[in-house]
DNA sequence: ATAGGGTTAG
């Protein structure tokens, strides 16, 4: 036989071990076996509810047998079904205004609150989002209760009010209300996290004059919270002096000093200590992989991604989403759905980042239907979503599709901000669209208040030369109002080539040879503009310089995914393992080729840069070489895509539109700069690239 | 009962 103590104790045991359902099981046993539960019974029971609650009736029965009992006197009952309530809240199945309007009608009959009530009744306000009510009953609080006044401040940081958090900081000093670690890290991340650095460096002062006697506990926290906020500012030696010299480090301080490499673009720095870290959370994994995948080291990001899952962690949606923008760099397509597919088992396919992720993923693979797709059926888009698919349009040469996409955007009242200008602009570029480029390089600024960068010029700029406007786009860079710097000299080169216009071009490539002596990219422009227009002597000249200068050509190299792995061809390959019959097909397609009248551009094979020597043969092209080998590999029928690091060459171009004819393959080629769709003979740019 | 470390778009 038991008795209603050994009950309670069983209860308290089972709460204690977190095991809610265990314990409200006992509770029912008691009550079936007529003893009466008592404040203690109570105060146990509500936490293991708290842990297990999702619906209102469960509150509501555990409240009527509270108010049965009598129990409702003692403190412990109450502050334990509040939280109750305020846990349920902020369940996703229920509605947490009703939920918390119960909790405060425990907390208004409560005759004598004590600290507990205070702040869970706000923690309770700030977690459903009703920051104006945990307000309220902050100002209508007189004891000074820090606990209470961290939870409101770090309910307006968490909702992005950082200045009322601030202000509320000052307030909190003012009133000589006691400030520990708790707020001064909140305060710290809302600074680091909203562009307050000369805010962040105050608080960072105030805090050394005015702690008396840190904690380890105190340093620890404010220290994490401080390499952030100097990472942030860009003061990456000081996060690192901080990192250095605090005494103790947890999980939290090699997180921090990791993500704020990655974020400087510091890769090398963030490998190191992601070496060196004994511990790592999930959050360490994301940070790296995602890191990895931005900063072009996708393979990497990849291998990381599956020693995570082996080291038993389970990636959330931000790793899938650092793993998925590493397909979309490599033009793994299979890797990626396969991923998208995991991702649907997993239930995560409703995530922002993933969806985004997925667009840009299906489009730099190629296939822009299914970023559309991607595109229509997440939940929930953003302007990353809408800057995303815009981009995929354009990529692919649908510029008029782009604009039609962000005049939906303007009418369904996203504000569009810089990227999507930019994106807008290398829209109209692709799209060869100069009016609408003008329209909408001025609407930016005096619509939308967005002062061009020199990006969005230079994009401007290369939109004007492609289409001819040489002049015009000499006029832009003048009226520009700051110095032109590489970017939109490299732009106006590229379209003096295009154009044949020496003189300025010319006069934008010695620009680039002072800026950056060392870029490959001017030499190659330069030397194909004399190539244009004849002029051997010069390019040989230009040739010599680059010698001369110890600037090495970037070679060309292109890529493919044959049954989930990566065949890379260089130019000239002589390095993959089936190479030689890849050459000996090259040979015999150029010669049915040539039947439907293909003629290879000799002037390409003598003056390009590409190739080491002159009599090199058109066909070691890297870019022919992978589509050969997808011609070979392929099933009859696929769709052969083919990535390339730098721009196609004129000469593969149109190859490649005989290619697709003879052998009735639709034929995809990313360069570093669009798309190029063949199909029947034809090629999706128009030519105009 | 409150905090400190993150992501996707060009």
């Amino acid at each position: 036989m038991r008795d209603s103590v050994s009950y309670n104790a069983m209860i308290a045991g089972y709460s204690h071990n977190r095991d809610g359902n265990a314990a409200i099981q006992v509770f029912r046993d008691m009550r079936q076996g007529g003893f009466r539960p008592d404040e203690f019974t109570f105060t146990s029971v509500l936490s293991a509810l708290a842990l297990v609650v999702d619906d209102e009736k469960q509150c509501q029965q555990i409240h009527c047998a509270i108010v049965k009992s009598g129990t409702l006197l003692a403190n412990a009952v109450p502050n334990a079904l509040i939280s109750v309530y305020v846990k349920c809240a902020s369940s996703p199945l229920v509605s947490s205004s009703s939920l918390v309007a119960a909790a405060r009608k425990v907390f208004d009959e409560m005759p004598k609150k004590d600290e507990l009530s205070w702040t869970t009744m706000i923690t309770g306000y700030v977690r459903s989002e009703d920051l104006d009510g945990a307000r309220q009953l902050l100002d209508g609080m007189d004891e000074k209760l820090e606990v209470a006044w961290n939870a409101m401040i770090s309910g307006y940081v968490h909702h992005g009010f950082c200045h009322e958090a601030l202000k509320l900081f000052k307030e909190m000093h003012l009133m000589g209300i006691r400030q520990d670690e708790f707020t001064y890290t909140s305060v710290i991340s809302a600074c680091a996290n909203n562009d307050l650095f000369q805010h962040g460096k105050q608080v960072h002062a105030y805090i050394l004059r005015s702690e008396t006697k840190p904690t380890e506990d105190f340093s620890l926290s404010v220290n994490n919270a401080l390499v952030t906020l100097y990472f942030r500012c860009g003061k990456l030696d000081e996060a690192r002096y901080i990192f250095n010299n605090m005494s103790v480090r947890d999980l939290v301080s090699w997180n921090a000093i990791l993500s704020g490499y990655v974020s400087a673009g510091r890769i090398q720095e963030a490998k190191f200590f992601f070496e060196e870290m004994q511990e790592r959370s999930g959050l360490t994994w994301t940070v790296i992989i995602s890191g990895l995948a931005q900063y072009g080291f996708g393979e990497e990001a990849m291998k990381l991604f599956n020693q995570m899952r082996l080291d038993g962690f389970k990636p959330c949606d931000y790793a899938f989403a650092g793993a998925i923008t590493s397909c979309a760099a490599l033009g793994a397509l299979e890797h990626g759905r396969q991923l998208h597919a995991q991702l649907i088992c997993l239930g995560h396919d409703s995530s922002l980042s993933v969806g985004n992720s997925l667009i840009t993923m299906y489009a730099r693979c190629g296939v822009v239907d299914d970023a559309d797709c991607v595109f229509l059926t997440m939940p929930y888009i953003d302007s990353v979503s809408w800057n995303a698919m815009m981009a995929a349009l354009a990529q692919h040469g649908y510029g008029v599709q782009a604009l039609r996409l962000f005049e939906r955007m303007l009418e369904e009242d996203i504000l569009p901000d810089r990227i999507t200008f930019l994106t807008v602009l290398s829209a109209c570029s692709h799209a060869g669209l100069v009016k609408e480029g003008r329209h909408y390089f001025h609407s930016m600024h005096d619509s939308y208040g967005i002062t061009p960068g020199e990006d969005h010029y230079a994009r401007m700029i290369d939109l004007l030369c492609r289409s001819g406007e040489l002049t015009e786009a000499n006029d832009l860079i003048k009226s520009m109002p700051f110095e032109p710097g590489a970017p939109i000299w490299e732009a106006l080169l590229a379209g003096c080539r295009t154009h044949r216009n020496m003189d300025l071009g010319i006069q934008a490539a010695e620009r680039l040879f002072e800026l950056v002596p060392q870029h490959d990219g001017t030499y190659v422009l330069l030397s194909n503009l004399y190539a244009a227009l004849g002029r051997w002597d010069d390019v040989a000249k230009v040739r010599n310089l680059m010698r001369e200068r110890g600037v090495k050509k970037e070679p060309g190299c292109s890529w493919i995914d044959v049954e989930n792995m990566v065949h890379v061809f260089l130019v000239g390959d002589t390095v993959h393992p089936e190479v030689h019959k890849v050459y000996k097909y090259l040979e015999q397609l150029v010669l049915e080729m040539k039947k439907l009248g293909y003629v290879p551009d000799t002037k390409f094979a003598l003056h390009d840069m590409e190739s080491e020597h002159k009599e090199t043969s058109l066909s070691t092209h890297s870019e022919k070489l992978a589509v050969a080998f997808g011609i070979m590999k392929l099933p009859p029928g696929a769709t052969i895509r083919v990535f390339k690091n730098l721009r196609i060459c004129g000469d593969c171009h149109n190859a490649f539109k005989f290619m697709s004819r003879l052998v009735g393959r639709e034929i995809v080629v990313r360069d570093a700069k669009r798309f190029h769709h063949f199909r029947n003979g034809e090629c999706s740019c128009g030519n105009y690239w």
